[in-house]
DNA sequence: TTTATAGTTAGACTTAGTCTAAATTTAAAC
DNA sequence: GTTTAAATTTAGACTAAGTCTAACTATAAA
């Protein structure tokens, strides 16, 4: 498993422009088997959880590069911290106030959000939708 | 001007089960008299600007009662920090990445979202909708 | 007036994230 | 292989937003 899949992700990031480093390419390794949403703290439990030392700082500095490189999204879901998301394709969310979880709504159309179909055993707390913008 | 929109103030707090102490009607007239953005702490500088002292504590507090009585509601747009809305109408937002300036997109229904006509000089950074639960 | 309750306060504390300067790694040049 | 230069990583100090606590103050009710 490991060898065919460390050199997946350290081509993954060569084509992105990002120096496969040894601490990129453990935080590659946790990221991108799967899509996921996590946090930098979870995500450096997780790594030191597999006996993958890496600083702070540079969970931090990954993430914003693998950001600006568009290997992962930032998703604004909470005030207090930042959620990550490597499934980078365009898609919005469900966020349980109550559980933390957090579960993607995929492909919705505006005609979809007439009558969205949300979980069993909730109800709507509120829609936000924020278009971002940027100078050009 | 005072003497009336105080009184005003003091009803509102009232109606909505919130008992108008001073503090809360110096916070209730620095917001209720037009719709506008605020974070705590811009809240807290400007009452400070008008020779009102109130703690931070109290600032906190404060906003959390209003937005559990509906006066004001929160929104959640940047990941470091939280932003109310004294406007409780449902709507949603242009927020500028570059200035931070926050404006409203008033009554967009799904088919707006298909032709969305952004202000002039930007261009959209993305597009972000949280269907936020709650378990009942 | 007293007493009980609710509200306010300063400041210590927490948490997420940034910054800095030193140490380490890597690539390239010799 | 060594040396050198550039990029990366690191610990830990720092910042900013927000929470908590325990003392104090104001208010309401008896």
């Amino acid at each position: 498993m490991n060898k065919k899949m460390t050199s997946t992700h350290a081509l993954k990031l060569k084509n992105s422009g990002v120096y496969p480093t040894a601490q990129r390419l453990a935080i590659a390794d946790m990221l991108f088997d799967r899509h996921q949403h996590f946090t930098a703290d979870s995500l450096q439990e997780a790594l030191i959880f597999n006996g993958i030392k890496v600083s702070k700082a540079t969970v931090y500095n990954t993430l914003k590069l693998f950001v600006e490189k568009g290997l992962v999204n930032e998703l604004v879901i909470d005030s207090q911290k930042c959620f990550y998301d490597t499934n980078t394709s365009h898609h919005h969310h469900f966020y349980n106030i109550d559980t933390g979880e957090l579960t993607d709504i995929e492909s919705i159309t505006p005609k979809m959000l007439e009558s969205l179909s949300i979980p069993e055993g909730t109800t709507i707390d509120n829609i936000d939708l924020v278009v971002r913008l940027r100078n050009h």
